[in-house]
DNA sequence: ATGGTGGCCCGGCCA
């Protein structure tokens, strides 16, 4: 079985590059983030004409979360399963509250519980949005323990925007005091492993310089300037059927414009479909430099 | 060079 996270920074404006790349990977089961879409119009036919079912937990135009599955799709569960949250005032101070966004999806998939999320984004350190970006990952965090067991087939998949360690970003040094690298993000991302959550791409690949978001501007993707952010975990017996790990950073290059993220793939039992993920020869890619 | 790109959908906001 192969599962796949990818956030396609809108949906609609990606949906020649999501069926491109169904039909090269084959993933049996397609985490998404970022559709940016409301329910009402999330393209259900296009995926059923693909073969799959679809779930879709959105609201309009920002964040939007959503599962494609072939190998069945129930017990769907949206923000963990918690009520609709009132209107969320915004300007003030100490009043942002992502937990009422769509930033969560979860549901049973070919026997394995799956969730895609799109945790905050966090601005900067010294912001509402960054704390509500910690509270947003507790709220994950007590989800994971409440509700799971270690030794059950739980995958957790999606846009964490944290990058567990300096091995996960292109320069350390650039992001000293900013998000994504701060020592409470990493630790909420170390209590989801420190449960028994397993990062599926680094059981195969130690090696650093492989990302999975680069920015837009400043030819960062060409320089392979980027963090690895997006993440498969899985639970110890998810980690021992994992023959494989992918990110297929093919995703991110050329035209149609690509989402500013790459896939990740893991594939379970069986020895998974090889599809070359543009990492270069032998699997490295080469680092260019800018003049 | 304090920039750059892209998606929302048309004036800035967000990443």
């Amino acid at each position: 079985m192969r599962i796949a996270t990818w956030n396609v920074n809108s949906l609609p404006a990606r949906l020649e590059r999501v069926q491109g790349w169904i039909e090269r990977a084959a993933p049996d089961v397609l985490l998404l983030q970022e559709t940016k879409l409301s329910d009402a119009s999330a393209p259900h036919a296009f995926f059923e004409g693909l073969g799959y079912r679809f779930a879709h937990h959105g609201q309009g135009r920002w964040n939007g979360v959503a599962i494609a599955s072939r190998v069945g799709l129930e017990d769907v569960v949206v923000r963990f399963g918690e009520p609709p949250a009132v209107a969320v005032e915004l300007e003030g101070e100490e009043q942002v509250d992502p937990m009422g966004e769509a930033r969560m999806i979860a549901a049973r998939c070919g026997g394995v519980r799956v969730a895609s999320l799109y945790v905050p984004n966090g601005r900067a350190l010294d912001t509402p949005h960054y704390r509500g970006k910690l509270a947003w990952l507790a709220r994950l965090g007590r989800w994971v323990e409440e509700t799971a067991r270690p030794d059950e087939p739980l995958v957790l998949g999606g846009d964490f925007n944290v990058a567990p360690s300096d091995l996960d970003v292109w320069d350390p040094a650039q992001l000293v005091g900013g998000t994504h690298v701060s020592e409470p993000e990493r630790a909420a991302i170390s209590r989801l492993l420190d449960w028994g959550l397993v990062d599926l791409y680094r059981l195969r690949h130690p090696e650093g310089e492989r990302y999975s978001w680069w920015d837009y501007r400043a030819g960062m993707f060409h320089k392979n300037y980027g963090m690895r952010i997006d993440f498969l975990f899985g639970t110890a017996p998810i980690a021992a059927r994992c023959v494989g790990s992918e990110i297929d950073r093919e995703a991110r290059k050329g035209k149609p414009t690509p989402s500013d993220h790459a896939p990740v793939v893991a594939d379970l039992d069986g020895p998974g479909v090889a599809f070359d993920a543009g990492w270069g020869a032998e699997g490295r890619f080469e680092k260019r430099r800018g003049k």
